[in-house]
DNA sequence: TATAGCAAGTAGCAAATTAATACTAACTTA
DNA sequence: TAAGTTAGTATTAATTTGCTACTTGCTATA
């Protein structure tokens, strides 16, 4: 029998296991720039620090659940849309123990959101250049930056970030700031116009021409 | 309570841990078409049937490592393209306990494959309409595909799949049954033409004109 | 030693998409 | 009523992609 397959026979509880736990990066727009949910630590390690939310995942519920538990406990929010990011297995990343972290992000739109004291919304631009933040979280919301930078162009994620209704301005500034570029407002039209469709509704109030207001379709 | 006073409190053994593996996908391609590598069993459960590679992950090394040694064991090779998948955190994956599976998927090129009795490739299409595979890993494997589907038109990963040199026809198919459509020969060229430099060499033996060899650039 | 067969490789145009600019429309405020 | 401001549309240029047809260099065979 080889090394491998004897670990495969074994009794489990006999060898250490590492710790796995699930953190969730939390994203928003706000004032035009991308945010994350950040908590701050109240126990060691990195007590104070700003860190992601995150739960250890008990024996009884999957990973998909236990990233929907955190996001609940921590926010209070249901029903959006989350996906598993990458999973973290450095040997350091914590030093009370090995935990492997299965990351998830979430993306909501920002009127939604319930900050308390402890749980406040910071700029990604401004976490990336910060020294302060606990374990590699750091680098875990860059990966999930990333990640949605890509996802944008090729899926509908954008629209997670903005209400059910909205107006094309607004959902162009959200492409915008997750493409981190300007895009031409005929051929953004253009290109999204088979995904919604236009309500009746104009926006008010504004000192300048109101804008329609649209829905996703589907 | 100091940090240090803490560490040595903390007692992380007092939970329950679910254990951790790592699965690999590898894929190449042969006779034009995807294939994976796939072990037969030789244990409960599923003993006798086809499923991934995979390992327990050692207290002592990062996922990626375990990755490294899973397929260093089961294939010798050493220094391909391989990259996290996706985590595995389904509550009955295995009959024996709770396993966490982080995936990871590697790319290799036909010419360097080592099979053996246990150990052989199977084209993934004929994978996904069997019922006999161990585990989840049918599913791991349609993921697989999916993502690197969508990889190959903003990445280079199908470098990864041919020899250091190739030629273009070689390196096109590639392409086609990644994506799986026909492509254009004259616009593949020119888009692939930054990327790639000639060399001097030509093919030989073949029964029409021989095709030019290339390597890919840095 | 032609020439037919065959895949490699190139040229070039049509269609569609993307880049870019300029315009018109609808509101508020002075 | 005019100026300011952003919403929304029209239009053209540039680039990319879809597609077809051609030329090239080899082998096999007549």
């Amino acid at each position: 029998m080889t090394e491998e397959e004897y670990l495969k026979t074994y009794d489990s509880s006999e060898f250490q296991k590492p710790s796995v736990a699930v953190d969730l990066v939390l994203f928003t727009v706000r004032k035009e720039e991308l945010q994350v949910l950040l908590t701050e630590r109240e126990q060691y390690p990195y007590i104070g620090r700003p860190a992601l939310p995150g739960v250890f995942v008990r024996m009884e519920e999957t990973l998909d659940e236990a990233a929907q538990r955190a996001l609940y406990q921590k926010t209070g929010l249901h029903d959006i849309y989350f996906e598993q990011l990458y999973t973290w297995g450095g040997l350091d990343r914590d030093p009370r123990m090995r935990i492997i972290s299965v990351s998830y992000y979430a993306l909501v739109p920002e009127s939604q959101i319930p900050e308390t004291e402890q749980k406040k919304f910071f700029p990604v631009r401004e976490i990336l250049q910060r020294e302060d933040i606990a374990f590699d979280h750091r680098e875990i919301i860059a990966y999930g930056r990333e990640r949605i930078r890509n996802k944008v162009s090729y899926t509908d994620i954008a629209f997670s970030l903005v209400p059910e209704e909205f107006t094309l301005p607004q959902l162009q500034k959200i492409y915008e700031i997750l493409l981190g570029q300007k895009l031409y407002k005929a051929n953004f039209r253009k290109k999204i116009a088979d995904k919604i469709y236009q309500t009746e509704h104009f926006t008010s109030g504004t000192k300048h021409r109101p804008s329609r207001i649209y829905r996703k379709k589907d």
